[in-house]
DNA sequence: ATCGCATGATTAATCGTTTAATCATGCGAT
DNA sequence: ATCGCATGATTAAACGATTAATCATGCGAT
């Protein structure tokens, strides 16, 4: 709907000058005198002033709204994704379109559509499970993992799960399952991957899994953790604090103490990591910075663009374009039983300590 | 950005017509010939003619444009809104902008202020906690609880705790704790009413909020429930999922065994209700239908105003605005020890029976 | 034969902003 | 005194769609 609110030239005729000339002096381009941009400002702000995106939009060929793209909206991360992407995007002056793609991968194409038929000046895109993105004829950011070719950034993953497995080490831990969705999907894989670094000689790991487990049992079938423990794992290192959860109550369920008989570590710090018993232990993506990066390298990208050509472009590309992550420790993870804790700084990042329930 | 896509001009051009004439024909106004409509539509087809939303927008005072405000973004019910609201928009030919306020009710101004400076057509509010939301100069759906005035439409959730109630006693249980976040929320305590209300004579009920305890206790404090057990309840009817996980956990925790020794319900069948050990009995709400309504209900209100006056409004209202929850009945609620259950028709909408890990 | 009218299409104005091109003015240098 | 130039402001065109007003045409009725 039309604001309704005061037009440029309302501001203009107040002042008894052009509407060119409040449009300089708002958008400090043309020549206006000093004292006048004074004036402007003024009675803009006075008059309580905000632009038509319509029109402004119609001219400059650029809406000023990005498009955010999660083909897995389903995702419990997706909170705090949206969130800093809206927060990095509104303090740069965008807004945030979202377009869901209800985690099909045909409809991902759909959704794309829809927002670029929307005026797009940029998309922010967090793949589904190694989809590449195809050329869409605007600027693309995408989340994904720093191993995987076009990202623009993302949280480094293989880092995150060195020092989930780096943490386990020093507690002691010496046969590590751990516990996955799909292989197909970049993320986990490279977290994966960082926490098997870790293990080397006299260690033994292995990797449970799910997706294709489920297929043949049912979804939210048991995971046989229990047989687990009995073979010897002292520690389960899953990839996503929703697949500790489910590890965790199917110990507790099958009478097997955490941390005391068994450890449990996530990913993500996702929201019940901190008030379930006991706490989760977790490694947490900086999503502000990672929103922030991905935006800034986003409207970059826009403002050095020609509007009226069609460029079929790659993903833009950040500085930075691998963020640490940080662990952190609660309860769910502690010495195994009959070991002591080796007492080596375990990570070179300080890992963030937080108590399950301090008061 | 600016499509690179023709415009209607070009189409105009192509056919020898004027570009009048096409915007009639494609919006079947004015008076175009039926043979006239159909080449136009045709190479408009051909031709992948998608209409520029701001020089639309610029001319009808409409942007096609829906806000979406959470209050309490990092909700983890987030994404099941954003997704059904996502929907409906998009199949009424809208598109979703979203605004965050970090959860902070100040913010919450600024994040409604940003969405209208953007020119949306309307807003779809889910308030924080009873917020009363000021006169906006748009349309506005609220989803709130039944109970709440002004709410447009919202799930039963005075019937989904009735529900649960009547499960919880069907299965033998007479002495049930209610375990919720805060008594200030509407949708909270209408949940607690709706349970409350089947537990009559020679039943017990208390309530639990967690909130209170946690500003004496710190964050992720224990609940206590062992002690509960040890009074004599039963049941934990938690109001959210996040609770009913944080009470299982705490009990598995404690060596009570979940179903056996206590049952523990939820709401909102949340994305690990299923995959939990035990899988989660809860109250699901229909968020597709409640989204769909309240779009509809926010096209309508659009489409019937006109865009250049500035309305104060009270938020839109439609036909429906109860819609039911669904008991989904798992495996976190079971009969006490030493009753037999009653076995009773339960609730009036049929339960959905579903099993943890069914093949 | 003429008027009125329905039909189908066109003209032109408009939405609000940006921006290139133009214009007026005063001042310093020749 | 005149030219050039810097400065500050104005004019006008443009973005792409919509729509009220207008125009041309053919047909039936008087």
């Amino acid at each position: 709907m039309a604001r309704s609110g005061p037009k440029l030239t309302r501001i203009a005729r107040t002042l008894g000058v052009s509407a060119a000339t409040v449009s300089n002096a708002l958008s400090g381009k043309g020549r206006v005198s000093a004292e006048m941009v004074e004036k402007i400002r003024a009675t803009a702000a006075e008059l309580g002033y905000v632009p038509s995106q319509a029109g402004r939009a119609l001219r400059t060929g650029r809406t000023g709204v990005l498009g955010l793209v999660l083909p897995d909206i389903a995702n419990p991360l997706f909170p705090q994704i949206a969130q800093a992407i809206e927060l990095a995007a509104s303090s740069s002056g965008y807004g945030v379109l979202i377009a869901d793609s209800r985690g099909d991968v045909s409809t991902q194409t759909k959704a794309i559509e829809r927002l670029i038929d929307r005026d797009v000046d940029g998309l922010v895109i967090v793949p589904r499970r190694g989809t590449r993105i195809a050329d869409v004829g605007c600027p693309v950011a995408v989340i994904d993992t720093p191993s995987t070719p076009g990202n623009t950034v993302a949280a480094d993953h293989w880092g995150g799960g060195r020092q989930i497995g780096e943490h386990l080490k020093a507690l002691g831990h010496r046969r590590v399952l751990i516990v996955g969705n799909n292989p197909a999907s970049n993320v986990q894989n490279d977290r994966a991957g960082g926490i098997r670094s870790v293990f080397g000689e006299g260690c033994h790991t292995d990797t449970l899994w799910i997706e294709p487990l489920e297929r043949m049992n049912g979804k939210g079938c048991p995971l046989g953790l229990a047989e687990k423990v009995a073979e010897g794992y002292t520690a389960f290192a899953c990839i996503s604090d929703l697949h500790a959860l489910r590890a965790l109550t199917e110990l507790q369920r099958a009478g097997i103490k955490v941390p005391e008989k068994a450890s449990v570590t996530g990913f993500d710090d996702l929201i019940w990591a901190p008030v379930i018993t006991p706490a989760l232990t977790t490694a947490r993506m900086d999503m502000t910075e990672i929103a922030a990066i991905a935006v800034a390298a986003l409207v970059k990208a826009i403002s050095e663009r020609d509007p009226t050509d069609p460029q079929i472009g790659a993903p833009v590309t950040a500085e930075t374009s691998k963020v640490p992550m940080h662990l952190v420790v609660r309860q769910s993870a502690a010495a195994p039983l009959g070991s002591q804790p080796i007492h080596t700084p375990t990570t070179a990042a300080t890992p963030v300590i937080e108590g399950g329930h301090q008061p």
